[in-house]
DNA sequence: CATGCCATGTAAGCTGTTACATGATTCG
DNA sequence: CGAATCATGTAACAGCTTACATGGCATG
């Protein structure tokens, strides 16, 4: 159930139309959860239907013309109280993890190519983290709630590409003991 | 598409029954590729469908009795395929993350609370994972390929709840930089 | 007016979740 | 035999993915 979170924060942040939104989910927003344009429009529905957005009025109602929303109180509110409610943790669900798990019963062969790949995927992602963050959090400089929230959520991105390349470089090294 | 490939996984490791596996799915597999006994069921039926497991005769067709499955050759070759298969990495979605950017929209009023309970659950994952490791992976004794690729899958848990722990002190660090 | 792009949507299928149903076995 | 437990399912629904459909607008 956070899709319609991600929306409402999104909206709040800045009124959008729904390619708009779905740009957005490409950059910033989709850095920690990602959304296609199907998943976005349906959802804008849902959202509209329960009276948590409204379409700014400027906009017709006819097909493939643009239409911007705005959150409604009744948004903001259900958006407040989900990001205080309890939660769990989803158990780990990670087909990587998985298929050195099947490896070790069907044998390794070509494995290893794929774990040069995804090294190669992480460390471009990890790049791409530090220079957001050298761009919009130098030292010295983070003030505002908002501005340290931003910077821990974006510390949490490169704290996890961090993990990935650092794990694959050891598989890799570990595959070099008995090639 | 990896839940079948997990359930192969487990079948060629050792032949079981649909309650079996889901006991070995709240262990050693959940670990990295959680599944109710539903999705089980169903997907021993499609996997079964498709003549890639068969369930040993001993069974009979009644409902409520045991029936026990193993791998058939063409079940362990699509495995094979499986592991090496070109897959890239599916892009974070993680509701935490959110939750600390909607906070940056709404306000972070409640929130702390959930972070150190979110901390507790991650640093029991994290002891749990570290006995595990003392248990099956004493120093100097890894030897087969299977134990070797077991132990990273298990270092992979171990460095993503460490990650998290760390992250968490850090964001509760930051929340006690003005409270 | 043809092409390409902007923008919004529909439909089908698969995966995962939640709640419930049914039969077999064991033990007091 | 009544209750608990083992074991296998069914049904309904929510969320995500993939492919396709439709209309408006700009430009050569």
């Amino acid at each position: 159930m956070s899709l319609p979170h991600a929306i409402l924060t999104a909206l709040l942040e800045k009124p959008s139309s729904g390619l708009e939104l779905t740009r957005r989910f490409d950059r910033s927003i989709g850095y920690f959860w990602s959304a296609t344009h199907q998943q976005i429009y349906r959802e804008l529905g849902k959202l509209e239907q329960a009276g948590h957005i409204r379409a700014l009025p400027a906009a017709q109602p006819t097909r493939g013309q643009k239409k911007e929303y705005e959150v409604l109180p009744a948004g903001r509110e259900e958006l407040t109280a989900w990001v205080t409610k309890a939660e769990d943790p989803k158990p780990v669900r990670d087909p990587l993890l998985l298929r050195l798990r099947a490896a070790g019963v069907v044998g390794s062969e070509g494995l290893e190519a794929e774990l040069v790949r995804h090294l190669a995927l992480h460390r471009r992602q990890l790049a791409e983290y530090t220079a957001i963050e050298a761009r919009d959090f130098p030292p010295e400089r983070t003030t505002t709630e908002q501005d340290r929230l931003r910077h821990l959520v974006l510390r949490g991105g490169i704290e996890l590409e961090t993990f990935w390349t650092k794990w694959l470089t050891d598989a890799l090294a570990a595959f070099h003991v008995n090639p």
